[in-house]
Formats: structure tokens, sequence, C-alpha cells
DNA sequence: GGGTTGTATCGATGTTCTTCAATGCAACAT
DNA sequence: ATGTTGCATTGAAGAACATCGATACAACCC
């Protein structure tokens, strides 16, 4: 129960680091796995969980602590929590009785990195827009 | 600041910039609009759109040179362009016979800092986690 | 005006997702 | 061994989504 199929956006690194979302379009194949740990993101339940998990000062949490704060099942729960783990955003591992989650920091610095443009990529912005007046 | 229903995330400035999704349990108010923006992110499609979109030269493209990249029908690609920008990623306007869309970077830039954990904050990786090996 | 082209909207359809109750499995307690 | 507790998996029901063809609307051309 730790290790899972996350190759997810392992090429990157390859191509020379963090080809980005911004810079260049997307291939079809880059835009399918991508999607997956957005997609895992895309949920106001799942975003909870991973908040939860992210922010807690020992790095790790209890299942036993994440069930009761919501108003779901605890197999819906579970539910989620598997899915946050296939994205690769989160691991766990069971100690005893109790099963704990911790975040995986290198995915969630690989989203960042792909959201954030170059420094100076300023859009021309064309219409009057979102400069900030 | 536009002309979208983009009141998503506005709050966070209030607070202080930015409280961040790995820094402290995100409330549920606050998930469901970040899970709007990332939903709309959850899907190939829509993220190629978003590169091809965000990665060009002049800031700016036609729908004309859009839908053509995919083997998808034009309403299916209006559809996930208006997504797009219900979620606050882009922008449009007519001009003339053509309709032009382009990024919205105060979206993504406040995602990726979302996504971004203060610098020092490394968590302790409890057991023998996915580093690389 | 009438015809043509570019884009958005509308309805319908098949697929995927969220959720639950029921059940299974692992670890502990007695 | 037997019962109990914590968590995962299974199977099913309803909601949400992606996609299409048909159609509507906007702007241009003649």
């Amino acid at each position: 129960m730790s290790k899972q199929e996350l190759a997810v956006l392992g090429q990157d690194d390859a191509d020379g680091c963090c080809p980005g979302l911004l810079t260049a379009p997307l291939d079809e194949a880059q835009s399918i796995e991508l999607a997956k740990v957005f997609k895992a993101l895309g949920d106001p339940i799942r975003l909870r969980l991973l908040s939860m998990i992210a922010s807690r000062a020992g790095g790790e949490v209890c299942v036993c602590d994440l069930t009761p704060a919501f108003d779901l099942s605890q197999p819906t729960i579970s539910h989620h929590l598997k899915l946050l783990r296939q994205a690769g955003l989160i691991d766990c591992e069971r100690r005893g009785t109790w099963v704990y989650y911790w975040l995986l920091p290198e995915m969630t610095d690989r989203l960042a990195g792909i959201l954030t443009r170059p420094a100076g990529q300023l859009l021309p912005e064309p219409a009057g827009t979102a400069g900030d007046a």
C-alpha cells in the first residue's frame, strides 16, 4: 500500500525541465496525464482532504482524523483518498490499526511550475482586459 | 478586473494574500470555488486549448485556429472554451467575423500560488516514500 | 435583400463520477 | 478462538459530464 503508478509527468525533466502549460502547446499524451491530476483536484471534498493532509504539522494524518470532518460515509472518504493517491498527490502507510496519509510535494511543486509563466512573459492583453486598474 | 463572473477566490487577498492549499485547511466555500477551476483543467481537451491560447505569441488566438486542431466537432470545442471562460482562465472578444481568446494570467498565477508551499516548510516524509529510486 | 461563413446554443445520448449500504480484510483485545 | 474496531473494496443508483447533429445568431459579400 505505498508506491503507486505515478509515472505521471515523468518525462518533463527529460525535455529540460517544466515545458509548462503556458509556454508551448501541450501534446496529446501530456495533456491526458496532466488532466488526471487536475481532475483529482477538481472536487471540493478532495481539495479539503488534501489541504488537511498538507497543512498538518507532523506531515501526516490518520484517516480516523479525516473521516469525521465530513458529512459523508466512510467508504466515500476512502474512495476520494484513493483518487488523490492514484493521482500521485499523496501516499499512505498502515501502522498497526491505523492508516496515515501524507503529501507528496513533488506533485504539487510540479503543478505549480506548470502553472507559472516564465518571468518577463507578459501578455499584450489585446482589449480592455485585466491589467489591474 | 474583467467582465466575467469570476468572483472566484476573490476573498483570498482580503485574508492577507494566498492562504494556500498547503498551509491551512481549506474551508468549505473556498474548496467549492477552487474545485470549479481545477475541474475546468481536468480535461485533456481543455488543457490543450488552454496551452494553445496561453503560448500564443500575440497573446490571443482565433477560434478558427483552435477548432481544426482537434478531432472533435465545432460545438464541442465551443463548449470547452465556454467552461474555461466560466472558470476565469480565459476571456474572449468578437472582432468582426472572428472570435479571439486570450489567457487571464491572474487565475493561473493564483493557482500557482495556491500550490506553492512556503519556503522552508519541508515535510518529514515519515516512511520510505516515493523519493525517486 | 439573399447567400455564405464563423461561432454559440439547444436537446439528446452514452459515459463517467459521486455516493451509499453491504461486505471483506487487517490488527488489536480478551 | 472470538469479538471488536479501522479502513478498503464491491455493486448499484442517481447526478454530472462530453459529445454530437440540428439550429440560431452575427458579420461579411454580392
